[in-house]
Order: C-alpha cells, then structure tokens, then sequence
RNA sequence: GCCCCGGUAGCUCAGCUGGACAGAGCAGCGGACUUCUAAUCCGCAGGUCGCAGGUUCGAACCCUGCCCGGGGCGCCA
C-alpha cells in the first residue's frame, strides 16, 4: 500500500532539499526546515518562515533567502504560487487541481492518506484504572475519553497497541472493606447495585475506623490475613473484584471502550520483593526513617518510598514492576499513563528510577486538569460525587428529548438508538475538544451541549450528507459517483476539498502531542466548511457533471467525518 | 516555604516546536427555510491575551519578578 506523507511534511522536506544545495557550506546545528498552515488564507495555504530563522544564524538578508528559496520550490503541478511577503515569509498556495487529485488517491487509502508513523513500534497505554469496590463516577471519564481516543489514535498510525486497565485492586483499603462486608453489609442491595453496597460498607467501616482504634486494628488484620493469601479472604476480595468489573464493564460498552488487558496491581504481587532486589543491587536503595525509599534529592524530587516502615509494599513498588513486566513482555517503545495532575510527582519519581535503572523505554505521563464542580472539588466522603452511569443516562436523556422533536417521523427505537450516540458522543466531546490540562469545572450544561462546537454538530453534518447522498442515489441510479472527479470549480468546494486533505495533519498531529483535542479541532473545522458550502449550492439540482462531482466531494467528506469521530470514539449514525 | 499547572470577548474555551491585523461556541442584536435535515447558514457587536519588565526583525507563546486560582510536597493511589 501507497504510504503517504503528509502535505506540510512534504513541503518541508522539499524546503530542505533546495536549502541543502543552496548553501553547500552546510546549515546550522540542528536545522530543520519546516512548514505550517497559514493563519490567515489570504497568505495562501501553508507558509514556511525559515528564511527569518537563517538569516540571522547565516547573518544574511532573509528577504534574499526567501526569494532564492521560493524560486527553487517552483512546482506548477502542485503549487499554483510560491511567493514571498513581508519580512521572509514564503506562502504557499496549492494547486487545486492537485488537491482533489490528492484527494482521490487518500480516498482509497484505508487511513486516509495517515502515514503509519507508528508502524513496527508497540505502545502501551495505561488508562481509566478504577478502584475495585468504588463506583465509577466523573472523575473517571476524562482518563476514560482521552486514553480511548490516545488507544484508537495510535492504532490508526500504526503503532501496536496493548491498552491496560490498571485497575485498583490491591491496597490498605481491602482490610476496612473486609471489615464492612463482615458487618454491615445488605444482601439485598448488594444483589440490586453491588458495587454501590461495597462502597456503602466500606464508608460506613472507614467511618467506624475514625473513632474505633480496635476497628482500625482488626481491618490492619484482615489486610495482612488477605496478603498473606487467607483462603477466605482471598475468596472474598476475588468476589469483590468480580463483581467490579462487571459493573466497569456496563460502563465501558456504553462508552465503546475496550481493555487488551485488566491487570490490576495485584498482577505484579509476587514481583514486588525482586524489584527490592534489583534496586538494591544497583545500589539505589537507602534507609530513611524507617523505610527503604531511592534517593532523588538530587533530581529535587524527594525521596521515593519503595518499602514502608512496617514492611508493606506501595504503589511506587508496584508501578516499577509494571514497567518491568510491561517492558519484557511487549517491549514497547513508548508506556502512556492517562492520570489526573495530582499524580504528576509520583509519575516524575518511578520514572527517574527507571531512568537509572537503564529501563530503554520512553515513559510518559499524559496527565489532565482535575475535574471539579462549581462549588469546588467532589469526593465521595463529601457526598457530592456524580456517577458515571447518572451521567450517560442523563446524557441519552436530554439527547431523546432532542431527537424527539426534531425527528418526530423515526421509529421509537431508531429514536433511542440515535439519542445514545448523540448522548454519550456529545459527553466525549465536552471532554476531547478542549486541552487536556486545562481546568475543568463541571456542569451539565457544558457537558451536553448538542449546539454549536459540539459532537452533535458533527454529526449532523455528516447525517446531513448521508441523507443527501441516499436521495441522490434513489433519484439518480444512473450517475457514476465513484467515477467522478471531486468539485474543485467553486471557492467553497477548493476551501472544503483542502480541509479534506488535511486531514492526517490532524491525525498526526493529535497523536504525536497526545492531544485529541487537535482532532476535535479539525473535525469541526472541516462540518463547519462542509456546512457553509451545503447551504451555498443545490446538489440534486445541479446540472449534469457537475452532480455527480458535488456528491464525489461531500461522499469523501462525510467518510472523513467519520472517520475521525471514529478516532475519538464517537460514533456517525446515519440519520440524526 | 518549595515544585507543577492555569489566568485570552459577558460566560465556556481554541490558539498545534515565537510568525503576518488574536479565533470559535454560548449569550446579545439583525437577516435566511415553496432545494437536498434550520441540531444549520450569513452578518453585526464584543478582547490593555492577569500585571510589570526583558530577549527578538517579530511574543498570548520564551526569560525574570509580582498578583490571583487549582494541585502536589515519605510510608494513600
């Protein structure tokens, strides 16, 4: 299969040729060139401001350089002008003839015309991880979203993926939960919402360890009874986990999400004393008060505890042996950890062990803002935590409402159907649209907007198309749609054919910044053109040719739309 | 006290290795459905890019200081 280089990088790479032979006496340390889209279209299409950025290192006249540059960039067939303004910019405008033509051969491309970036390289992605026994609630949706949409990103450019669900199901919080289930716990409700009553015992034995010393000893017991592999214990807690995961797992099929792996921290058990071991023997280990932490006050990041005072292991232990174990088994180049910013030290910490334990691996923490609610941050003692499941109901819930009045005509379930995707794709949106680590404050509104820069918005652009399309092929059988050339004639049809072909651009660059957001970006750009030329010229009365190109054209847009709210796992019904 | 983020239009946010007069959505105002989905489109209005210096041909973006908000800082994860 054909492999395709994106337009800015082939740009770039024939800026480079042209200034490799311009100056044989060779370019700064470290050069290389590189062109961008413009801001503005006046300026043309793609500019590269390189001759600024050499005429100061070469001390020469950038407008010079510029001039001698353009001219060697000459290419009629694909650059309709090449042209220098202001201080050394040189701007680019493409042929269109060359852009729907390019248009076409990215068209029968299984990636669009994507460059498989990632072929021969494995990543493993580390997202969501919820804690057995807890709910899933909003603040599990952003690792959720973004580390799904990092998962189908890099799958999409090659890359082998393994994405693993990290769960939490191993920790002090075992022994309380043991405790409660002892005690406190309701049959009933366990069998009606089991995961909610796991939760109930365990707050109500948190709570009692508050003011019980004795409780807090007897949980400390049973903690240590489970670790040391109690049958009893251990049948309860597998209980426990058991019927975590099947409550994640309702979760994660509303959300399209889909794990290689579940291993939890309890996976890496048996590894832990040999991490110790290893560690010692690279002469990293040091007493601290009781405890055997790695020393990395030098990198000023404290110490990193690996062994506590009373012998227990903790999660810097256990995070170094995932690494290992991931590391032998997958040998990835890259490990992704999707995690809110309170974890940012910890990241920064067993990385740095790893770094000086020679692991030949590129860790990288993804993290993003802490989701909080107007009147500050939620936690589950404070009672103001959100579901997860109330909030995809209540998404799916305003979605119908919608749905209802505007497609009063479809089939009750085709309405429920439609009112999921929209639902659950506007929730995926709010989130994936923005940047990662901004702050983000809650609120309903935000969540589920359906207008606007929204995911309904993109949806119904390419249901729009679709419907166009099948109006079309009913009305006319006898046009070759496939046959004709892409509508290039029209200022609008150049704008949306050019946004079109941009597309891997999008893709590449989303992926390589671990920022979905860029997709989202584009995505809406791109409903955004297509709906302004939808509005500007008739499509089934257009005359003949002229037809069958207009429906060439948005049939690529809409397969391009969907495509990439694919990417961001969301889905493009055919009717909205 | 130290470290990491953020501060851009009334509100919510983009701004992709510094680049050409700072962009969207919502809200506001004015227009467009006897054509294919008006969940739409077109237009108007709205900003000392937290503040003050600095580097640069060029700064929302880089450096320094300060202000405000969020988070983190040894045996929770």
């Amino acid at each position: 299969m054909k492999n395709f280089n994106t337009i800015d990088q082939e740009l770039a790479e024939k800026v480079q040729t042209v200034l490799v032979n311009t100056f044989p006496e060779g370019l700064p340390e470290g050069f290389s060139s590189s062109v961008v889209k413009t801001a503005d279209a006046r300026n043309g299409d793609y500019q590269c401001n390189d001759a600024m950025a050499l005429a100061k290192a070469l001390r020469k006249n950038p407008r010079e350089i510029a001039g001698n540059l353009a001219a060697g960039l000459a290419d009629p067939e694909m650059l309709s002008s090449v042209e220098v303004a202001g201080p050394g910019f040189i701007n680019f405008r493409l042929n269109p003839a060359w852009v729907a033509k390019r248009l076409v051969d990215t068209d029968a491309h299984a990636a669009r015309g994507t460059p498989a970036a990632g072929e021969g390289k494995t990543v493993v992605i580390d997202y969501s991880s919820p804690n057995v026994a807890k709910p899933m609630h909003i603040g599990h949706i952003r690792s959720t979203v973004i580390g799904n949409a990092l998962d189908r990103l890099h799958r999409f450019c090659g890359y082998t993926v393994i994405s693993d669900n990290h769960l939490g199901d191993w920790g002090t919080q075992f022994g309380l939960i043991l405790l409660g289930y002892r005690h406190f716990l309701n049959a009933d409700a366990l069998a009606a919402s089991p995961v909610q009553e796991l939760e109930r015992v365990y707050v109500e034995s948190y709570q009692k360890s508050k003011e019980d010393e004795s409780w807090l000893e007897a949980a400390r017991q049973e903690l240590v009874k489970l670790q040391q592999g109690d049958a009893e214990n251990l049948a309860l807690w597998e209980k426990f986990v058991t019927l975590s995961l099947g409550e994640f797992e309702k979760i994660y099929q509303r959300l399209d999400v889909r794990f290689d792996l579940h291993r939890g921290e309890s996976f890496y058990n048996d590894d832990l004393p040999g991490v110790l071991a290893r560690l010692e023997s690279a002469g990293l280990l040091v007493e601290s008060e009781g405890a055997q932490v790695v020393d990395l006050e030098e990198e000023k990041l404290g110490v990193c505890i690996v062994r506590k005072r009373d012998g227990g292991f903790n999660y810097a232990t256990t995070d170094l042996a995932t690494v290992f174990s991931r590391v032998r088994e997958f040998k990835p180049e890259t490990i992704l950890y999707v995690t809110d910013e309170r974890q940012q030290r910890h990241f920064k910490q067993f990385f740095t062990v790893c770094e000086k334990l020679g692991e030949a691996v590129s860790l990288q923490h993804v993290w993003f803002g802490l989701m909080r609610l107007p009147e500050g941050t939620f936690s589950t003692r404070q009672g103001n935590v959100i579901k997860l499941e109330v909030l995809l109901d209540e998404a799916e819930r305003r979605a119908l409402e919608m749905v209802k009045t505007s497609s009063p005509d479809m089939p009750e379930d085709q309405q429920r159907e439609v009112a999921r995707a929209v639902g659950i794709g506007a929730l995926k949106y709010a989130d994936l649209s923005q940047n990662p680590q901004s702050l983000v404050t809650f609120t309903w509104e935000k969540a589920m907007a359906l207008d606007g820069n929204s995911a309904p918005y993109l949806q119904y652009a390419h249901a729009r198309i679709r419907s166009v399309l099948d109006k079309h092929a009913a009305q006319f059988p006898e046009d070759d749609v496939a046959g004709a050339a892409p509508a290039a004639e029209l200022p609008v049809e150049q704008v949306l054919g050019l946004k079109a072909v941009q597309f891997p651009e999008a893709v590449i660059g989303a992926t390589r910044h671990y920022r979905p957001n860029y997709l989202a970006d584009y995505l809406y750009e791109l409903a955004q053109n297509y709906s302004t030329y939808h509005q500007s010229v008739p499509f089934l009365k257009s005359e003949d040719g002229v037809r069958e190109s207009r429906m060439r054209l948005i049939r690529m847009v809409a397969d391009t739309l969907k495509t990439g709210l694919g990417l961001l796992g969301i889905e493009a019904p055919e009717r909205i």
